[in-house]
RNA sequence: CGGGAUGUGGCUCAGUUUGGUAGAGCGCUGCGUUCGGGACGCAGAGAUCGGAGGUUCAAAUCCUCUCAUCCCGACCA
């Protein structure tokens, strides 16, 4: 590709409205254009990118025995009521009519679709298992998207989804995607990791997120100094000491802690560490009120808690609640003397000591010296906090670590959520109806152009991978009006697509300044320099985009100079 | 949805406090000089100051309403 003839709109500085640094590159490089919140137009270069990580994704998931197809990113209300999904899945779903009044949404994930759309062919267990996927424009109404194509309300996903005649072909297909998505994201050339993650009520270990490392992440990764455990902070499993302190406890007494609401406020008041006192979260799930206990200083899993009680929705107890629960407003809730009837859930670190503080169920008061097995009806000691980076790692022990992440891909293995409720059934060599079991797996295309920038880029600009940069090459001429180096350069040009390269060659009547800061602000991996100078010596400049050394390839034997050049380039990225 | 902020040429921003009829840098067009890391000179084009209403002799500036965008929080397969 010839730039003279190209369309790459770079720019100095960036809009102010970019905060990340995908986001102001992606714009200053000419790859993206907002068209309006969390919606992006991607200019040519932006979308040589996004073509490339899906065809990765396509090759992968096709080698392991996906088949691709593309449904509608319209979709009837209907199937979305089949499901329930049309009251449960909120406000992120964008609803709107057609002519006749009919409702319809804009697809924000697929599973009714292809549920849909299996259950009317597959008929037979002969025909499983079976895998499709599509490449699709997917829309989702965030409340706030941010950070351009990091979390836009419309975005590029690949989505997979698998139909088993059984859970362990299930477990084989979730395996299989497993794999894929490792080499696919390998061979994207980015930093990442398979961590743990929340899988609801199916439970197991079928839930994995893949996180690219980056500082920018929006999500926390728990993971193991030593083994390969990793999980997000919903996941990671805390594992108790085990111990259960029965020290005498003196009498359970009353303390006046006027207007002391918060943990830090009563501590303070009382001259105690938070670690001695018991917070007491009031939830209602589903319906019914539930009282969480932790340590002052640790935080409530919700996930852990919704789990444990194998609810759907989960809230915080409103003020109103709290009172008719308490009898007292909030910051004086305790595990001893709540109404009857709420459900007291705790902690297993708690078992560990006794002798401790909470609130008093009345206002403006305390409580100390309370003994949980004394005092207190606890239904059970269970792991119901968020993990600490001072915990140990729940497999071997270790020293735990948190990290930032951002989520370009999860497997999720689905069961027979949606096929049962849609009725997606198969006969088997009984000839007897069943429910087939399936799985989910997504990858998120235009969010890892955006990640790979925020997993490489410098001061001047971004720093490609090559399997997924615009052009793998970028060629300067800095001939000017000198035709003699002009008429090489198109020759080494016409030399490297004869080898089937990505190259895009720089050809504008723009100043070597110019070239150079736009080469390295669009982060082309590499950079090839042709000038006078360099004509009469015989050799051609090359610069790697990353470590920023270059080294001279000779003109004559060119071919081959630069064949072997560029396959150091791949291997330093571990690519190839 | 709560809190905060901002809307002035394609981009970054000044001007708003104290009303007087719109400015800079970058980018863009033409000509010339330059040409190995975002050149220089000269000449240009480009803005109903987010929108509507109001106050005033006069509004980018003051008032009311409205729309949009961004940040923080809550929410979230």
């Amino acid at each position: 590709m010839k730039l003279s003839r190209y369309y790459i709109p770079t720019l100095k500085e960036a809009p102010s409205e970019a905060e990340v640094v995908s986001h102001k590159l992606l714009i200053r490089a000419g790859m993206i254009r907002k068209l309006t919140s969390g919606i992006y137009n991607y200019l040519p270069l932006g979308l040589r990118s996004i073509n490339k990580v899906a065809d990765i994704v396509r090759r992968e998931m096709d080698r392991a025995g996906a088949l691709e197809v593309l449904m509608p990113s319209v979709q009837p209300a209907d199937l979305w009521k089949e499901t329930g999904r049309w009251d449960y899945y909120g406000k992120e779903l964008l609803r709107f009519n057609d002519r006749h009044g009919r409702d319809y949404c804009l697809g924000p994930t697929h599973e009714e679709v292809i549920t849909d759309l299996v259950r009317g062919e597959v008929r037979s267990y002969k025909q499983l298992p079976l895998n499709l996927y599509q490449v699709q424009t997917k829309f989702r109404d965030e409340i706030r998207p941010r950070f351009g194509l990091m979390r836009g309300r419309e975005f590029i996903m690949k989505d997979a989804y698998s139909f088993d005649r059984d859970d362990a072909g299930a477990e084989k297909s979730y395996r299989a995607m497993f794999e894929a998505y490792k080499k696919a994201f390998a061979r994207i050339g980015l930093r990442f990791k398979p961590v743990q993650a929340d899988s609801g009520a199916i439970g197991g270990d079928f839930s994995h997120e893949f996180m690219v490392l980056a500082e920018t992440g929006e999500d926390t990764i728990a993971s193991c100094t030593a083994c390969d455990y990793a999980a997000n902070l919903e996941k990671a499993k805390v594992v108790a000491s085990g111990d259960v302190c029965d020290a005498a406890c003196p009498e359970l007494e009353e303390v006046d802690t006027p207007n002391r609401h918060t943990v830090e406020e009563v501590c303070e008041f009382l001259g105690i560490a938070a670690s001695a006192l018991i917070k007491t979260l009031l939830f209602v799930v589903d319906g019914e009120p539930v009282a969480a206990l932790v340590r002052g200083d640790r935080e409530v899993n919700d996930a852990k808690l919704r789990n444990l009680l194998g609810g759907n929705e989960i809230d915080m107890a409103d003020e109103a609640t709290v009172r008719d629960l308490t009898g007292a407003p909030v910051g004086f809730a305790g595990p001893h003397g709540l109404r009857k009837g709420v459900r007291i859930v705790a902690d297993s670190e708690l078992q560990c000591a006794t002798d401790w503080v909470a609130g008093g169920n009345k206002a403006d008061t305390h409580v100390r010296h309370l003994s949980l097995s004394r005092d207190c009806e606890v239904e059970q000691y269970v792991d119901l906090r968020v993990i600490t980076e001072t915990d140990p790692c729940p497999e071997c022990g270790a020293a735990i670590e948190f990290t930032k992440g951002i989520e370009v891909g999860h497997v999720f293995k689905l069961g027979a959520k949606y096929s049962e409720k849609m009725g997606a059934t198969f006969l088997d060599e009984n000839g007897k109806d069943q429910v087939l079991v399936m799985g989910c797996y997504g990858i998120g295309i235009s969010r890892i152009v955006a990640s790979a920038i925020e997993q490489n880029y410098d001061e001047n600009g971004c720093i490609f991978p090559p399997s997924i940069a615009p052009f793998e090459v970028c060629l300067i001429s800095l001939g000017g009006k000198d035709e003699a180096v002009n008429e090489k350069a198109l020759e080494l040009y016409e030399a490297i697509q004869d080898m089937d390269v990505d190259i895009c060659y720089d050809d504008r009547k723009e100043r070597p300044g110019v070239k150079f800061a736009d080469a390295d602000l669009i982060g082309y991996p590499m950079q090839l320099v042709l000038g006078g100078k360099g004509l009469k010596n015989g050799i051609v400049e090359a610069k790697d985009r990353k470590t920023g050394e270059r080294i001279e390839l000779p003109l004559d034997g060119f071919a081959e100079a630069f064949a072997k050049w560029r396959e150091s380039i791949w291997q330093a990225w571990g690519l190839k």
